[in-house]
DNA sequence: TCTTGTGAACCGATTCACAGCT
DNA sequence: AGCTGTGAATCGGTTCACAAGA
């Protein structure tokens, strides 16, 4: 990596590890709770159980960010919910496009979540043009042939992508011509995209399928005598030459 | 941790890395498009740029499974996909409620690729009277209280929380007290569960909030002379103490 | 000759444990 | 006395680079 590297002297390096700023947002909803209990302070312990972490994470992740805390105290909810907040930039508002407006484009679109906290939805897209002007979530449809001219009249640089497998990745290569640096997948593709861009995947099969596969495996240690049969390479290569598994035929495995 | 460690002589160690198992849901579904196109064997190097990650990471991860390859050759699409398939658990199927049938999970609910691949959606519920016989995506919904006696006649081990905040920690202990061991979590909350159930969290606010991160970074990185002026302890404090940020008062940040 | 499979080095993140401050 | 902030140890995961094998 080649980063200029901000030779700052002898204060905090920039460079908040990827691991703390995943869990950001996580302290931040917990002190937002308690900031509407008007709990004035909280200590590592208690913000930790509420987010679900252990405190020495917790500890160590605030001190990437800076020495927030009064020692035989805890830190002040407020200020805190403050430094976390303008950490993420959500002191300012970012306008950001939702492209495919089915089931799920719409169910984005009413989800409050969204509205707040520094998020504005400033326009939905789809591709058919009998989706055009119809109001979801209050805000009519617009046709993507709009899109290029919505994303910089907006100066939109966040885009959610709940479009088809098929098409996310030409609306992806549109949003980002069009000026969006940061992407929001939940289209079931990896998306390739130019240096500088930031996607990231929500993928529900996925997720599924990992449950499933500690499931399986919960159930194999109650009744199964050895989980799963050992193969040895020769086996292996057997089975693979004439399209068998070890308990019978292949079975077609459905598409994505 | 105090797992049982099962003492297996020689052969492969049960335990596959918690990354390898979250990215075989991503090479199978590259290898069952390559299934679909009858391409009969891939390299590595072909299978990690299709799954977008990279060949060393792509062999490692194989490696834990088992030596399904073939040295100068590459990898058997078919077999490899009925390998992994069979590892995730996707051979048996797995009948799923989803809890919550608003906006989200409707969509959920009509999503293809649930139905797919070994999920099947055996009942969608709701707390709401007035939704109890409609039909989403074909199935009639069914109201709240018949939780416990859905999951025990199907079997259900995996459950989907769509619900509002407010309500998932309630949804959460009920299913988990009807049997369900995995869940999948819509709602922006931190669930407790006991030991041994496994929850997957997929928090649209979260992924967003981690973007605009980047996105504040990038931003910062053209413009801004120093990216944050660093602030002295003394300067932190007094802060703290009268409610301020260092540029102005601490704004009303949004609930969750 | 080509591509897999894997030790070994490396790197980031988590946990431990205690010094430092209130 | 109590709780934060942080070096040091540890762990899990990634990358490197090459030996093994088709």
């Amino acid at each position: 990596m080649a980063t200029g590297r901000t030779h700052r002297p002898a204060t905090r390096s920039r460079g908040i590890p990827e691991a703390t700023v995943a869990r950001l947002p996580l302290y931040l909803r917990a002190l937002t709770a308690l900031s509407e209990r008007s709990v004035p302070t909280v200590s590592s312990e208690e913000l930790a159980t509420a987010a679900g972490v252990n405190s020495a994470k917790l500890r160590k992740d605030f001190s990437y960010l800076g020495s927030y805390g009064t020692r035989g105290v805890g830190y002040d909810v407020e200020y805190l919910v403050y430094q976390i907040s303008r950490e993420l930039g959500l002191t300012q508002d970012w306008p950001v496009v939702i492209v495919g407006i089915g089931n799920l484009g719409a169910a984005l679109a009413n989800y409050g979540g969204f509205a707040s906290r520094g998020f504005r939805v400033a326009a939905l897209i789809d591709a058919d043009p009998a989706m055009a002007g119809k109001p979801v979530a209050g805000l009519p449809v617009r046709h993507t042939d709009e899109l290029e001219a919505i994303i910089s009249d907006n100066g939109v640089s966040i885009g959610v992508i709940a479009t088809p497998a098929g098409a996310a990745q030409q609306v992806c290569d549109r949003l980002v011509a069009a000026g969006v640096t940061s992407i929001l997948n939940f289209a079931p593709t990896v998306l390739s995209v130019p240096e500088g861009v930031d996607v990231r995947k929500v993928d529900l099969s996925i997720e599924l399928q990992i449950l499933a596969f500690h499931e399986q495996r919960k159930a194999g240690e109650e009744n199964t005598p050895s989980p799963v049969p050992p193969r040895s390479g020769a086996a292996v290569r057997a089975a693979a030459e004439n399209r068998k598994g070890p308990d019978g035929d292949v079975p077609a495995v459905m598409p994505a």
